[in-house]
DNA sequence: GGAGAAGATATGTCTGACATAATAATTCTT
DNA sequence: AAGAATTATTATGTCAGACATATCTTCTCC
């Protein structure tokens, strides 16, 4: 979960690459856009050209932009962005948490986190399964405080990822972290929903000692049902509230 | 697929990034260990610091290294290490090609590929089908071409995924993308090996045609057990192989 | 012995320059 | 006049050296 999405790192380097990918997210600049030179960005943001290069760097990596010589910078195709990658879906989140974002980040849980519960209940250590087990006493003891249920209900679900010994389903945890951010920060709206899921976990986790795939996999299921139901509430909870925030500022501008 | 994983890339930055990415990968640099300075990388790799800066920028951003002003630059935890990235997966094939990750990678396919033929079944457009139609037209023309069959093999994969219209499963093209690398490349040894799933991808075709998830789900099911199937067989002889030469310059040594 | 201050050091940023490669413009040839 | 070859242009790629900043270490003082 590491920390609160807001502007909390100093590298100006980095907030350059968060600023540019947020207009390449937003579609300001669309797929195959070419970007503005180096130089005139360095001056747009104020920062050197060096730190620029670094931003620049940054997004290559994860498959937003990629540069020619002479040619210039140009966005890549929507299906060449490393969307599983965590710090990419952060910026997502945070710029566009819209219901349709929601909705697909969900069905790919639902897909490979059952799965996945499945292999763990076959091939976890006792090792792995008392971790799992310290996340979800961390949940219980966390009570209705939203705040500290957060992180032990990532260790939770990393710690089945983890315990598939499976280096791509491992790696699939930063999704799932992504995922949770989003229930929490829209949790704010009803706090107590994020503690109706602790049997739930309760359900995986015993058929998990009982290494029992199939139930194993069946309690995730139901988990993710859960989980999808809340999201998909919370969010059109928070859309029919943005809409009258923006009908009242209609009435107001009259 | 872009191109072969030869060291066709003549930014010496990037070269530096696969050189250090490789020492990573192959354990050199363990994890939580310090690397050297970026004055000495400088030095050892012949090449500027603002070079070893941006190669090292591009492993960060994969999630493979953290740095601290003054504590230095470490590798990070393997798990977050984001090994769906594409090019962390060809530098991790190209290091490495072990069956403990062609277990791993076909054990995901398995998990995210049907599931998604599935939903690509009731989903998808029939724009989307006609262009998967069209990769498998393209495998079919390649007959026992192997270079030919490769592109529209993985076209054939990838439309799938595009069809969804799932910006996650889409992005895990990248995986499949490199799956589909590593078996061709394993097919040095048995020439005609990719063409006998031609008939499985037909099959498939069909099922979606015929807006079938159920059966579009046990097809592509049965074409990953198949693609399995060739994968271990083929590193099985590889390691033989491998083997035998050792042995072989074992005797030369004596 | 512990708290606080001073120094050392590795990453982060800046500046300005040149190298390189791909495109655009120009010249030369047929 | 059309096309091929050559030159010019230009944006990214690389280099060098300097200073800023944050953090770890060491030293000092109470």
């Amino acid at each position: 979960m590491a920390e609160p999405d807001s502007n909390d790192n100093p590298q100006s380097s980095a907030q350059v690459a968060r600023a540019v990918a947020r207009l390449i997210l937003t579609g300001v600049w669309r797929e195959g856009t070419t970007l503005p030179r180096e130089i005139e960005l360095a001056s747009r943001f104020d920062v050197s050209r060096a730190s620029i290069r670094e931003a620049l760097s940054l997004l290559k990596a994860k498959g937003l932009i990629a540069s020619k010589q002479k040619a210039g910078t140009h966005v890549r195709a929507r299906f060449d962005w490393n969307m599983l990658d965590e710090e990419l879906l952060n910026w997502t989140l945070s710029a566009l948490p819209t219901q349709e974002f929601a909705k697909q980040i969900m069905e790919v849980r639902r897909i490979v986190e059952p799965e996945a519960c499945a292999i763990c209940a076959v091939r976890g250590t006792d090792e792995d399964f008392a971790r799992i087990e310290r996340a979800y006493r961390g949940m219980d003891a966390a009570g209705m405080d939203r705040v500290a249920y957060a992180e032990p209900d990532l260790q939770f679900h990393r710690g089945i990822l983890i315990a598939t010994g499976n280096d791509f389903l491992i790696a699939f945890g930063a999704t799932v972290a992504a995922a949770l951010r989003m229930s929490f920060n829209l949790s704010t709206t009803n706090p107590g929903a994020p503690r109706k899921s602790l049997p739930y976990h309760r359900a995986v986790l015993d058929e998990i000692w009982a290494r029992n795939p199939d139930g194993a996999r069946q309690a995730m299921h139901k988990l993710m049902d859960l989980t999808e139901q809340n999201i998909v509430s919370a969010l059109s909870r928070q859309k029919k509230r943005d809409t009258e925030d923006e009908s009242a500022r209609g009435r107001r501008a009259r």
